[in-house]
RNA sequence: GCUGGUAUAGUGUAGUGGCCCAUCAUGAAGGACUCUCAUUCCUUCGACCCGGGUUCAAAUCCCGGUACCAGCACCA
């Protein structure tokens, strides 16, 4: 119809028949912020992140953090932080850990979170869900090797320990409790069925047995009180619910985890909570992030300390002055999605670089200073802005009387250069002569100081895994350890101490 | 090997059948502003893994490949 009477006349009939079928649809919009969580009420939403305190937070860490307590923020819900804390000689915990743990969530989320959850302190709620498992003969403890239940595993076949009753079981649990067994000698499993199709949970272990004499829990309290412990796919379905976990954001490679733990809440009679992934990450600049590794990179004096700006640890970001709100940006940015990604550390900085901008006091540092004499008549002092977009923060009065500036090394092969906010100048023989106050040639602009306002100072930059330091002469000021400044012509970096910047973004390693 | 997951510009990301010759950010290049190689603003560049199928219509659904990742620990 439309190729004879044409498009015109289709229209006008729709018009009159069916208006509604011309009226467009309105445009697909970009989706705002994180996408909706399933069957989530508000109010009613229970978050938690379960890092194990082996280690301060790392990079990685904090997209468990901030994707959790943003939804949080979202459904008016509950966030709690959790230390995983069952394992005292694989990746034993680290006693500093947990009090800076709980430090850095609430820097990185901007509050405390609502409730923190200590597994090691709940060892008694763990031992009676274990025992009724037992009783209720959807457990048993076995007491194969590792390798023959291996075996058993892999050719769909029950161990002997399977058939136990609930008689036996119990009495090889107290057993247990008492130490009559060694590590590996005796595991309690959960019964699934051992022809399901993922061997990865056929039967799985949900507590075993670990030396605490030898390899006491680092956590006084707890010591070596306990042989028998948990493992995670039991702490955490249990803990999940007993504390009333409505959601549960996590990496993809816990998805096992998932179903090995609906099997278990099958058997209580509960009801898994909702469950969502990501993928794996990577950062261009450090690859992955192993606790475990950068621990002993950190103990063998590799690093200084869990702070040294080269780690990719929270602690280290917030050293190097990247904002909360950076890294906020940064991860919600990315979402959920289960794609393994990897990403370069330039979009964490240019997140950075807006968060700190505006708030960043300028500054003048020399690398590598040359003495220059200034020649020709100026006035004695020269005022700067604090910060060009800024007028409120106020000026720097530079006075000039002694005559004497430090130029950039780099800057002093120029013959002709602009000294920024002061005079157009001619560089020979360490004299700078001046040959205009007004600005007259487009000659490059430069950063200087005069000598009166330097003090010597180090600025410290990571790049590609080195400490470099660069002395030069850095303008005087007062502000605080801690301050995010704005080195001209250089780039952001924080005031370590009266000395000692450290350069915030890294700057991009030519490979 | 078994099980599961993912595939959109350089890097990320939005988009669940028509509004998509595909969104936004970042990046790169250029420009405006600026007495910083900063900030801000503008312009440009650049992508639906491959092959079939369903349909009037496919990034979107189906089938088959391919690639990458994860789990199969008495670690978390």
């Amino acid at each position: 119809m439309a190729a004879k009477e044409g498009l015109d006349h289709l229209r006008s009939i729709l018009e009159a028949e069916a208006p509604h079928l011309l009226e467009k649809r309105a445009p697909k919009k970009r989706r705002e912020g994180l996408t909706e969580l399933p069957n989530a009420e508000k109010g009613k939403v229970v978050l938690r992140f379960a890092p194990n305190p082996n280690g301060p937070l790392s990079f990685g860490h904090a997209r468990g953090l901030v994707i959790n307590s943003t939804y949080r923020e979202m459904y008016e819900g509950e966030f709690i932080l959790r230390f995983d804390d069952t394992d005292t000689k694989v990746k034993p915990p680290l006693l500093e850990a947990y009090e800076q743990i709980v430090e850095e969530a609430t820097w990185l989320t901007g509050r405390a979170p609502d409730r923190v959850v200590v597994a090691s302190d709940r060892m008694e709620h763990y031992y009676e869900h274990a025992e009724s498992m037992l009783r209720e003969g959807f457990g048993y403890v076995c007491r194969c090797t590792a390798e023959a239940f291996k075996e058993h595993r892999q050719s769909k076949s029950a161990c002997p320990c399977r058939d136990q009753n609930s008689t036996d079981n119990l009495s090889l649990w107290k057993a247990m409790l008492k130490g009559t067994y060694k590590p590996g000698d005796a595991v309690v499993r959960v019964k699934t069925e051992m022809d399901l199709k993922n061997p990865a949970l056929r039967d799985w272990p949900a507590l075993r047995i670990q030396d605490t004499k030898t390899h006491p829990h680092p956590r006084p309290e707890v010591g070596s009180t306990y042989t028998v412990w948990p493992l995670l796919d039991f702490q955490s379905a249990v803990e999940d619910h007993l504390q009333g976990v409505t959601h549960i954001v996590r990496g993809k490679d816990l998805m096992d985890s998932t179903r090995k733990q609906t099997l278990l809440y099958k058997h209580f009679g509960w009801r898994y909570p909702e469950t969502l992934y990501w993928g794996r990450v990577k950062v261009h600049e450090w690859g992955g992030f192993s606790t475990s590794q950068m621990r002993r990179d950190v103990e063998a004096g590799l690093y200084d300390g869990w702070s040294d700006p080269r780690l990719p640890t929270l602690a280290a970001l917030k050293e190097r002055g990247i904002q909360p709100e950076a890294l906020q940006q940064f991860w919600l940015e990315l979402g959920i999605t289960q794609k393994d990604i990897s990403v370069p550390l330039s979009t964490l900085y240019a997140h950075n670089t807006k968060a700190v901008d505006n708030g960043a006091p300028r500054l003048s540092f020399i690398r590598n200073a040359a003495a220059f004499h200034l020649k020709g008549n100026h006035p004695a002092e020269v005022k700067v802005p604090c910060h060009p977009n800024h007028e409120e923060m106020g000026w720097r009065t530079w006075d000039l009387a002694e005559g004497q500036v430090w130029l950039e090394a780099d800057d002093v092969v120029k013959m002709d250069v602009r000294l920024k906010e002061f005079a157009d100048v001619e560089l020979h023989d360490n004299e700078a002569r001046i040959t205009s106050l007004e600005r007259q040639q487009e000659h490059p602009v430069i950063h200087w100081l005069p000598a009166s306002q330097a003090d010597e100072a180090v600025l410290v930059e990571t790049k590609n895994n080195e400490i470099h330091r660069i002395s030069g002469k850095l303008e005087r000021h007062n502000h605080p350890a801690g301050t995010v400044v704005q080195l001209e012509r250089i780039g952001y970096a924080r005031v370590l101490d009266g000395e000692n910047l450290l350069l915030c973004h890294e700057s991009a390693s030519e490979v």
